[in-house]
RNA sequence: GGGCGAUUAGCUCAGCUGGCUAGAGCACUUCGUUUACACCGAAGGGGUCAUAGGUUCGAAUCCUAUAUCGCCCACCA
């Protein structure tokens, strides 16, 4: 007796099955898919690689993790399926900050205070949050089919990596491209760090922009200046009135007739009552504000580089806390920024120095991962020197050896290449890599050595009473060193997680030394979306260029951005994401998938709508009956016949669909996925069994059973309909791989057709 | 301020290097219980391809403006 097969496709307990079976089968890995094509006598084509992007260990995967899953695993069974060993590479990310901040969240919400807890704990603790995590994501990506390699599986903090990372390190360091510097950062006071540029977002706050008049010391300058503007001074226009206890000069524009006449003379700064400058400076915009700005070295990005020009004094008066702190008038001290800034124009007001007020709206930038206000301060951080690194990107994009898709990204990708500025590799963490430093005699010795350039360490003691046993200099390396004649102090700071991301590609290959590297570096794909094409893909294309000498992939794919049915963007904020489980158990993972071949298109967004992946389903349903039609009409007494039947390859409807997989097959290798999803649908539903099953039902209608012309057509529908299995499964591979397991099941079909070649 | 992209049926979008009556899915209308499937079948309605110019034998497709929208970058005067 034939087995009954169910009349609808029961997604939910078959997609387990069959998973389990692929995992048992080990072809995901491809040294066991290689064996298998050698055993069947399969010429072995080059390896194909795709490093996945490893999702932050923080959270649940979500929909959009679904989308870059369902891409790269149709790419890596396409690949399997036509003779390349595949590598579809996973991981998870430790994501420093990211994970801090939100595990961070989480013990405040248990009631523990991050700050009470050691190092260590904090380290343990978010350990063990990753490992969890990282579990869920695992099995999540298991439901959409990801036929990855577990068995090459990385976490970012695996030593293995660190160990490559550092070496990247010590390359970087001895060609001179890592360094120590004084500089102006971005400080999110809520997250205590560092940031890099690229960690800053830019939002729109309200604020407001005050004009402050700082009076000119000397008194024909004053004279002058109450005959030309009506007051005895200068005016500043300015968002931040509580930065001035920090200026230390008025700019303007050289070509500015308004005040030429002022440059080299002395304003009093009002409250703090310290005499500055007015300079001349060409970078002042003279339609902006009163064209005369307040120029605060320490806090403020444009006015840092400005006081390099000049020489101005640094003066810190905002400490990490965001508090007002340093050379300010005691009334201040301790103060956070919006209240300085409201005491101030109150005071400044009583003073008659305020002669306007507006409110605005303005562009500020925000910590990226917590929305905090960044506060520009100036502070000791290491920097990776990225230009030289980033034109062998460049060179790498305009001789074609990566090329992005799509081609508007590149642009994009190139622009932001020409434009790079240092990268702010320190983060002052708890959670991720430790940059591996050691200074002899301590940190702070170390760079006041730095910023005090000719003097020497007896200086230091006497200036800051501290007694020393070291020289100042630095140890690169993991260990501290053996010469124990000096104080070593461990630089505490961790790497910024893109540092280490950035060499996924080949750290997860065991580095250039490694036998993977040799077999699968360069990969041909990286697929990922597009908002981490500046983080990710150009850190990537940088730091692999630089320590294996080629572009880590030779193409770049961004999948389209998921958003809500509103066209809004999904936040965990407003609530509006959708839950890949929900749509899975509803629809099952094939539906989502091949929702995201047609509608998440590289440099498209695409709204979630159910409407459409309900038609999937009834589409992956359709797959089902046919199959099921098929497999009920042949005879029992028939199977070995039809089985063995050689059909005419010179037949119309096989040639046709010879054809078919012809197209299909261009449309992958062309990552045209809407066009091979549209394909495959049109043909199996419209061509195969709207017009074809109904054509062979009658021709077969009066045939007896076991006679030549039944088993004839029934051997070419089979013959039909296992090539567009095959032809369907990178798209969908659940319900193709379940009809497979029921031919199987009858003889008509042998294997797992996961590893099945398909024939063009 | 700079960069990138979009504007095609009610909705979401295809339409590659210019060439048949402009397509798909979903939605909509009418009909249909033929032994795979109603998660189905048959038939059908619906678009001056944002606007204005230009190149061309021919443009949704190339060029130039304009308008609207979106995203990214940017030192918060």
């Amino acid at each position: 007796m034939k087995k009954e097969i169910s009349k609808a496709f029961e997604s939910v307990s078959k997609e387990k099955e069959i998973y389990g079976m692929w995992e048992e089968s080990g072809l995901s890995n491809p040294d066991t898919m290689e064996s298998y094509l050698r055993e069947k006598d399969i010429a072995v084509k080059k390896p194909f690689t795709i490093p996945l992007p490893p999702p932050n260990a923080n959270a649940n995967l979500h929909i959009g993790h679904m989308c870059g899953y369902s891409f790269q695993d149709a790419m890596g069974r396409f690949n399997r399926m036509t003779g390349h060993p595949t590598l579809l590479l996973p991981g998870k990310d430790h994501a420093g900050i990211q994970t801090e901040t939100s595990f961070t969240k989480i013990l405040k919400e248990r009631g523990i205070d991050k700050w009470s807890m050691s190092r260590e704990e904090f380290y343990k603790q978010c350990y063990e949050f990753s490992m969890k995590n990282a579990q869920n994501a695992r099995e999540q990506e298991k439901n959409i089919g990801l036929s990855a390699d577990y068995s090459r599986e990385f976490f970012t903090l695996d030593p293995r990596l660190t160990k490559i990372v550092y070496e990247t390190f010590y390359k970087m360091f001895k060609d001179g491209l890592i360094y120590r510097d004084k500089r102006i950062i971005n400080w999110c006071p809520n997250c205590k760090t560092a940031l890099a540029d690229i960690d800053t977002e830019h939002e729109a706050r309200r604020g407001i922009f005050a004009y402050i008049v700082y009076p000119f010391i000397d008194e024909s300058d004053r004279a002058r200046a109450k005959e030309k503007f009506g007051i005895e001074g200068i005016t500043v226009a300015t968002t931040r009135p509580e930065t001035m206890l920090g200026d230390s000069a008025v700019a303007v524009n050289p070509m500015d007739d308004r005040y030429k006449e002022f440059v080299g003379k002395k304003v009093l700064l009002p409250i703090s009552n310290r005499e500055i400058p007015v300079i001349a400076d060409e970078e002042i915009d003279m339609e902006l504000g009163t064209g005369a700005l307040k120029v605060t070295p320490a806090h403020s990005p444009i006015d840092f580089e400005m006081g390099q020009r000049h020489s101005l004094e640094i003066i810190n008066v905002i400490d990490e806390d965001a508090k007002m702190s340093g050379n300010v008038p005691e009334r201040f001290l301790g103060m956070g920024t919006v209240e300085c800034s409201k005491s101030l124009v109150k005071e400044l007001n009583a003073l008659g120095l305020l002669t306007k007020i507006e409110n605005i709206t303005h562009e500020i930038a925000v910590c990226e991962r917590c929305n905090t206000p960044i506060e520009p301060i100036i502070s000791n951080q290491w920097f990776v020197n990225v230009k030289p690194l980033a034109e062998e990107a460049l060179k790498a994009l305009e001789k074609g050896d990566t090329k992005v898709i799509p081609s508007g990204q590149q642009r994009a990708l190139e622009h932001f290449l020409k434009n790079i500025q240092p990268w702010c590799i320190s983060r002052q963490l708890w959670w991720g890599q430790r940059i591996p430093v050691w200074y002899s005699g301590g940190k702070k010795l170390h760079d006041w050595l730095r910023e005090n350039r000719g003097k020497d360490i007896s200086e230091y003691t006497k200036e800051t009473g501290l007694e020393v046993n070291g020289t100042g200099e630095i140890y690169i390396g993991e260990n501290m060193p053996s010469d124990t004649s000096v104080t070593w102090e461990a630089e505490q700071d961790m790497f910024d997680t893109w540092f280490s991301s950035g060499q996924w590609p080949y750290s997860t290959l065991g580095g250039i030394e490694g036998e993977d590297f040799k077999k699968f570096y360069p990969a041909q794909v990286m697929e990922t979306a597009r908002d981490i094409l500046f983080f990710w893909v150009a850190r990537m294309m940088m730091l692999g260029i630089y320590v294996t000498g080629k572009t880590p992939f030779s193409t770049v794919f961004l999948h389209g951005l998921i958003l809500a049915e509103d066209g809004s963007k999904m936040s965990k904020s407003k609530g509006n994401g959708v839950e890949p489980s929900d749509v899975i158990n509803k629809y099952g993972a094939d539906s989502l998938r091949l929702w995201y071949f047609s509608d998440a298109l590289p440099g498209s967004n695409a709204p979630v709508r159910e409407e459409k992946i309900k038609g999937n389903r009834n589409f992956v349903n359709k797959i089902w009956n046919a199959s099921r039609f098929i497999l009920m009409n042949i005879d029992e007494t028939e199977l070995d016949m039809v089985s063995k039947y050689e059909v005419d390859s010179n037949l119309p409807r096989v040639i046709k669909t010879k054809d078919h997989i012809e197209k299909v097959s261009k449309y992958l290798e062309n990552y045209k996925f809407n066009l091979g999803a549209e394909a495959i649908r049109e043909f199996f539903w419209h061509q195969l069994c709207d017009i074809w099953i109904e054509e062979i039902k009658g021709e077969i209608k009066d045939e007896a059973i076991g006679s030549e012309i039944r088993i004839a057509k029934l051997a070419e529908l089979l013959l039909i309909l296992k090539e567009n299995l095959k032809i369907m499964h990178p798209f969908i591979p659940f319900i193709t791989e379940s009809v497979w397991q029921e031919l199987v099941a009858l003889k008509l079909a042998e294997g797992i057709l996961m590893s099945k070649q398909i024939s063009k």
